[in-house]
DNA sequence: GCTATATTTGACATTATTTGTCAAGTCGAA
DNA sequence: TTCGACTTGACAAATAATGTCAAATATAGC
């Protein structure tokens, strides 16, 4: 699974869920929900973590995909797009060498 | 050299050139240069290609850097940047094969 | 010390992007 | 055709990014 809306919308559906229920469970608008299944909108960090527990989806896991493709938005249309990841591993390999 | 504002920085120190010099040229407030200069700010995508032209910095290079900071910031307060990078990776892997 | 020049700082204005909401629309099944 | 579920698009509201200015600080020469 790479895509964070179809996680969502699979296990919703596995579920035998509504838009609506999850959307009002959340307090979100449903139109919302609807566009962030199906990868129109990007959901916020809080929006990810409420449907994560609400849907019982592995927090970590979700968040991981949620922050892979706020990082391929911010890359995909450029050109050094594998050289700038390449940087950033090495930056963030310090940052996080000490915990 | 990993931070971008040092590269631009030390490129103009060694061309003897002043902050209001660069900004002029580039036609940027000289405050904004100088908070470039210094991370403070981020640079647009458009400073950046001007200030390599006219400071003669390679402009591949610079604009990798600049991209790989952009990631480092999306992602470095983040638990799971490792893993989103990776993610990142292979997402952007399918995207640029073709090319 | 004083003066001049270079740079930095911080507050604020402007602009752009993201996020949220609503009403109307489509779709498919009964 | 009617109903419920979902989608769409336009717009409003909120947030974030960017630009600007004047004042502050720093540094060097006198």
């Amino acid at each position: 699974m790479k895509e964070i809306g179809s996680k969502i919308r699979s296990t919703r559906e596995s579920k035998g869920l509504l838009l609506r229920q999850v959307a009002a469970a959340v307090e979100m608008d449903q139109a919302l929900l609807s566009k962030i299944e199906r990868g129109e909108r990007n959901a916020t960090r809080n929006q990810i973590i409420s449907l994560a527990k609400f849907l019982q989806i592995d927090e970590s896991e979700i968040l991981t995909l949620w922050l892979g493709q706020r990082i391929v938005n911010e890359i995909k249309n450029e050109k050094f797009a594998r050289e700038a990841l390449k940087i950033a591993e090495k930056s963030i390999q310090y940052s996080t060498k000490t915990s």
